[in-house]
RNA sequence: GGGCGAGUGGUGGAAUGGCAGACACGAAGGACUUAAAAUCCUUUGACCUUAAACGGUUGUGUGGGUUCGACUCCCACCUCGCCCA
């Protein structure tokens, strides 16, 4: 009789539609009871997905449908971020409007996603770039504009000269233009930050509250907050008087400054060198020093350099006038823009005063040592006494820290200060392929906010791309110029749009009413299912979009749109695929495509080697005959169940005895609960597919030496129960990892579709017991035999077993036992002399 | 320079204080075949011993330590990767 064929095609392609046609993934958001919200980060859609991008949906889908087995009620959305600078770029080059290319690529990777068999809620889909989405978004900028978190400024953008444009970062590389390679200069422009920096303490303290997320993620957060308690210090400007503020860490220091240095942007230069001899030379080193890359400024193997103002600066702790600086290495936006220098105990002070000859003092020395400023060969960093210090003189430095700052606060020329590393979040991009800014300048009115009701601010479709220079819908007049919402006089609008980060900061939110065109998010149904329970997504994400997402997510319940501190509850990182030793990109040419392999082979073979390559949370190597060792396997599956398929329904079904079965058959059905129990573990806790995987393949090598047959006698039919058991049990374990064919078999075994209305199933704790177990018998550590005993046997006996054994009594010859170790269930230890 | 992670056969990896190398890939040999593919069976860390079997030694980046016992814990170092400067 001629077997069916393993044919995947014909057999993934059922399979899809029937999910589809039953709605497996339609969730009916109004059953919050045991609700699981799955989600995988939206994909930007660039054109065509690799399988190096597929780890992150097949693990998505394995944590879903599995979630799905376990009775939860799962929400599994997905979606697009779909502004951004590939789309604006393909539309310079090759002359296709952004919409056209990212609505073309959307389909294409749609349907690769649904090839590959991943379930989503597709009546939830959303698009970051369709007017039904970025409504939104500016609706969020809008709020935070009304309660001050949205503000503009004065801030330095990359622009290239030559192509007289302004550049992401991303698009600046060795600090020249990515396309013409010019050097990259600064240039100031007024733009519109989020002042995230006000949330520092919020987003640093609640990190404790992310229980589910990896430790390496949230230190990554935490270093970029980078919180410093250190001491305003307040000098004064020689003659003026004018108090120029300081920030340290290290007020300890504080006798030791030999001269004050200014960030190349602090406003006082201008004042102080106005005028003076050296005017020109000072402000060529300024403007100089501005044009250089922050990396190239601050880098700590880079040339700092400075000049000097012909300005001196008092110390209010000693009254010591010291030079005044100016130094590349200062950052205006970081602390106050003045940082004091101590040669003696700061590295890079060190170096700067060797380099412009600089006095050294010294006012720390380790305990019962003495330093001298002539041979200090480097900074000394660590801790000592104090000296040179005053009234401070002896004490341990680490006091000195208070002991100084409590000083200055008492005299009034000083404070305890908390800052932070982070920057406020620079959102405006002179991009056209963003959502607009919604805001309105007005002659008489100023700067005036687009009301609710006018939103969305649509983005013009017909715009010049080839233009050099700004953003391209400045130089739309029917865009730029209206009317001001307050006066109905002609004003102008904002031509900025908006960080492609804001789009996917809140789009968690919009899966709950994606449709809804009265409010952003339904506050009911987003406080029922959020915070998502578990977030997937590439660990290149871990400060920024998730930080940007936990601000906006905290910025809405603090002004009671919603009722969570925080959006992820749990959070996995999975690695990167790697081929040929390099991250897959298309410009390296290592990409493998999903779609040849889905062809040959199937997406069930793919996602099972994508799951088997190793642990998901490491980077692996792609190894194209893995692929083929996976297809295998899925073939002996197949072989397998399909060789007994017309028994399935033939043989009554009866009630496993444990007592009853031969003992082959006992040992796969005991077999079969251990893999229910090491599979369902690795599910819950540690995520090792891959290890769940080799279990199932262990189980099956062992069923595969088990001579079923078809059932002839009473003895055939009980192995046969064992039998079917098993490869029942194996399609249920497997069905979240290869879908397609588990359904397909589960229906040859004689079983209604579809297999995820089962549960998963549980392990019979008396059947996973063995009954003789291999104890190793050790003399000195090292393994010299074995033994076979009851599970049961107690220690005594077990030693005494073990010293009968013959070639522990041919090791033992002429030694002594000196202590024996047993450990229970594992292992005997003689130790001997 | 700082933070984090990793280093195990020819390869991906398993074992988190108790038999190192599960599972898979590759390779070698065999069966089937006119032949090949597919499939199935056997072997597969290195070295030594042996006719074979039994056996032995050694082995998880390097060096030290703790322990009856270390891939696993501690200290120092080397290399690589990622993130930040």
């Amino acid at each position: 009789m001629a077997q069916r064929e393993y044919n995947f095609t014909e057999i993934e392609t059922k399979w899809q539609g029937y999910w589809e046609g039953c709605g497996l993934f339609h969730t009916d958001d109004s059953k919050t009871r045991d609700k699981f919200y799955c989600l995988v980060m939206f994909p930007y859609p660039s054109g065509t997905l690799h399988v190096g991008h597929g780890r992150n949906y097949i693990i998505g889908d394995v944590v879903a449908r599995y979630k799905i087995m376990k009775g939860h009620n799962v929400l599994s959305p997905i979606g697009w971020d779909a502004f951004g600078l590939p789309a604006e770029n393909a539309a310079i080059k090759g002359g296709t409007h952004p919409a056209v290319w990212t609505h073309k690529n959307i389909k294409a990777m749609k349907h690769q996603l649904q090839r590959w068999g991943v379930g989503y809620d597709w009546n939830r889909e959303v698009t970051s770039c369709n007017p039904e989405y970025y409504k939104w978004t500016q609706w969020i900028f809008l709020k935070l504009y009304e309660n001050d978190l949205a503000y503009k400024k004065k801030a330095a953008v990359n622009w290239c000269p030559s192509c007289s444009t302004v550049l992401a970062n991303e698009q600046v590389v060795d600090g020249c233009c990515e396309r013409c390679d010019s050097p990259v200069r600064q240039r100031d422009l007024v733009q519109w930050f989020f002042r995230i920096s006000d949330y520092a303490q919020k987003l640093l303290d609640d990190l404790s509250l992310l229980e589910g997320w990896p430790e390496r993620v949230k230190t990554m957060q935490a270093n970029w907050i980078g919180r410093s308690e250190g001491v305003r210090i307040d000098f004064r400007l020689e003659g003026s008087g004018e108090i120029l503020p300081c920030f340290t860490t290290r007020p300890d220091t504080l006798y030791g400054v030999t001269f004050v240095s200014l960030a190349p942007e602090h406003p006082i230069i201008e004042q102080l060198v106005t005028g003076s001899p050296r005017e020109d030379e000072v402000m060529a080193f300024v403007e100089k020093a501005r044009n250089q890359g922050m990396v190239e400024r601050t880098a700590a193997d880079s040339v700092k350099e400075g000049i000097f103002t012909e300005a001196y600066i008092i110390n209010p702790i000693n009254n010591a006038r010291v030079p005044l600086w100016i130094g590349n290495y200062v950052l205006m936006d970081y602390g106050t823009g003045a940082v004091m220098g101590v040669p003696a105990h700061d590295q890079r002070d060190f170096l700067f005063a060797k380099k412009y000859n600089l006095p050294v003092k010294v006012v720390i020395q380790p305990e019962g040592e003495a330093l001298y400023a002539e041979t200090l060969k480097e900074a000394f960093v660590l801790e000592g006494v104090q000296v040179n210090s005053g009234i401070f003189n002896g004490m341990p430095n680490t006091k000195a820290m208070t002991a100084i700052a409590e000083h200055l606060e008492s005299k009034n020329i000083g404070k305890r200060t908390v800052t932070y590393r982070i920057r406020d979040w620079l959102i405006s991009r002179q991009r056209y392929w963003g959502a607009p800014i919604p805001i309105i300048y007005c002659e008489k009115c100023g700067t005036v906010p687009v009301p609710e009701s006018q939103l969305p601010v649509l983005l013009p479709e017909k715009v010049a791309f080839q233009s050099h220079g700004m953003n391209p819908l400045a130089k739309v007049d029917s865009f730029v110029n209206t009317t001001c919402p307050k006066c109905k006089e002609p004003a102008q609008r904002e031509v900025d749009t908006m960080d492609t980060f804001v789009d996917s900061s809140w789009y968690f939110l919009r899966y709950l009413s994606p449709k809804d065109d009265h409010q952003p998010f339904d506050k009911k149904k987003v406080n029922a299912w959020l915070p998502v329970d578990q977030y997937i997504g590439g660990v290149e994400h871990a400060i920024l979009h998730l930080l940007y997402s936990r601000f906006i997510t905290k910025v809405l319940h603090n002004f009671n749109y919603i009722g969570f501190k925080e959006p992820f509850r749990h959070l996995f990182t999975q690695g990167m695929i790697i081929k040929d030793g390099a991250k897959m990109s298309k410009s390296k040419g290592n990409v493998v495509s999903p779609d040849e392999l889905i062809e040959k082979f199937g997406a069930d073979t793919q996602r099972l080697y994508t799951l088997f390559i190793g642990p998901p949370q490491k980077d692996a190597e792609w190894n194209d005959r893995g692929v083929l060792g996976a297809n295998r396997f899925l073939n002996r599956l197949w072989q397998k169940i399909v060789e007994f398929e017309d028994s399935y329904t033939k043989v009554k079904r009866a009630q496993i005895d444990m007592q009853k079965l031969s003992p082959k058959a006992k040992d796969i059905y005991r077999k079969t609960n251990q893999a229910i129990k090491k599979i369902t573990e690795d599910l819950d806790t540690s995520w090792h597919f891959n290890t769940a995987i080799a279990s199932i393949m262990e189980l099956l090598n062992t069923i595969d030496s088990f001579k079923v047959v078809v059932p002839g006698n009473t003895e055939e039919e009980s192995d046969f129960q064992v039998f079917r058991h098993s490869m029942e049990t194996i399609l249920l374990l497997m069905a979240p990892f290869v879908p397609h064919i588990c359904e397909e078999l589960w229906e040859v075994m004689g079983h209604k579709p579809s297999i995820f209305n089962n549960t998963w199933p549980e392990y019979d704790k008396d059947a996973i017991q063995e009954e003789e177990i291999e104890i190793v018998i050790q003399i000195n550590s090292k393994v010299r035999s074995h033994v076979s005993v009851p599970v049961d046997i107690d220690e005594e006996a077990l030693k005494e077993l073990v010293m009968k054994n013959e070639r522990v009594i041919a090791c033992m010859e002429g030694k002594k036992p000196v202590k024996t170790i047993v450990i229970p269930k594992k292992l005997v230890n003689i130790v001997v002399k």
